[in-house]
DNA sequence: AACAAAACTGGACCGTGGTCCGGTTAGGAT
DNA sequence: ATCCTAACCGGACCACGGTCCAGTTTTGTT
């Protein structure tokens, strides 16, 4: 399996569902893609894979909203507890029912052909990953906010948008050219305090580091590199 | 005031709280900094004083994680409803803690002294800007974090990481000498769901001004420009 | 001063995510 | 076939965010 799914190591040893996230370095293609699950019990099989069909049926049916923990385990005829067991929370069971699409695109850019497989020079390959995943996202759109609460709301913040707007402003001045709108959403989400806080509590790297990387995105954004 | 707050104009119309976020544009400086609030009625006014106060205590003594509605209500002997009636949510609560600093570092980068105020060149003005709001998140990340929930998760996802370990690995091969780890968030960013959500769906851009402005984004960071 | 409309208050109420634990079942060992 | 243990199941239970509305208070008008 390319990447067995959110849950697929981790629900087994629940009495710590604290697992600080090894590193499942992107394993190199050649294993099956289709080996679901690893270990689990006959019944316990048989349930994720009756709570899997229900919440597809209920997202097919009425919308993302309607993907309730208690609906799901109704409709599947299996204990609330059950659903939780299994995916550990909310955002796991979206995260497993992206799962199959998600390994689709990980097989076409880890091995599939050029120019988003090997085989390309590493700027087309960029340049193609990015579209595709534009393409990927905005199809699977409502599931992959659904498992992100609260990301609608991330944009139309109106102390963040003052911010973005400024940058914007002085984008236009240094990059007449360029499509600053979107350019000034990607120099903010730099900044993104969650971004922040991952890198500098959870990662460890020093607040000077993501100044430097900042200084450096902004030269080579606005093609204000002393070499050049 | 500069931007007076995430509820100033919005909860006097209750009866419909789906305000549509009108355009408050930046409005230059000049106006007074202090005026908190607009037009409250007396006890009104002082409940969300004390609302406030009691918010701000509540972080202090037992972190951001304490806020909870209802605690707050609480603490500052009031009921439950006011305060979703004042704030309209939990979020816009933490916003409203986080205004005054808001505030301060507005009325900094609109019209405080060079690099970051008007008067230096753009793009000096843009590293100045990101060090200073770098410096900022990274006080008040606690309540930034609070106010959005889930955000933690955002980066610990399994299946986003080893989508950007691959751009890192493709940034490393086109530009060895970059901070390709952080260079990959950044490009990363751009490709957020979320974010494509909301300039799709919200603002109406077309899927295919994000692909034109991603290859763009490569072609910058990457120094692959045509004309250069 | 008296009144009416508008605005505010507070707490009961609901739905949902998430936890817990006694009872049950699967599946290997004998 | 029988037994034992670990894994699993279900649903009662809790906390929190958010809604609602009957009753109260403020404010402007006459």
């Amino acid at each position: 399996m390319l990447y067995a799914g959110f849950m697929s190591a981790a629900p087994p040893p629940i009495p710590t569902p604290q697992e600080p996230v090894d590193h499942p370095e992107l394993l190199q293609l050649g294993t099956a893609l289709e080996a679901d699950e690893p270990c689990l019990r006959a019944d316990a099989a048989r349930n994720r894979a009756r709570l899997l069909e229900a919440a597809a049926r209920l997202v097919a049916e009425r919308g993302a909203e309607a993907v309730t923990m208690e609906a799901v385990a109704a409709a599947a005829r299996v204990g609330k507890g059950t659903v939780f067991r299994r995916f550990g929370d909310r955002t796991g069971l979206l995260t497993a029912l992206l799962d199959h699409s998600e390994k689709k695109f990980q097989a076409a850019f880890l091995g599939g052909p050029p120019p988003l497989g090997p085989g390309a020079p590493p700027v087309e390959r960029l340049r193609a990953f990015g579209c595709a995943l534009l393409r990927r996202s905005s199809d699977e759109l409502e599931l992959q906010l659904a498992a992100e609460p609260s990301a609608n709301r991330r944009f139309v913040n109106p102390a963040r948008r003052v911010l973005r707007h400024h940058v914007e402003m002085l984008l236009r001045q240094a990059v007449p050219g360029a499509d600053c709108e979107l350019l000034a959403h990607t120099l903010m989400g730099q900044l993104d305090p969650a971004l922040v806080h991952h890198l500098t509590r959870q990662c460890g790297i020093p607040l000077s580091r993501l100044e430097v990387a900042w200084i450096d995105l902004v030269d080579r954004v606005t093609g204000a590199r002393p070499a050049c």
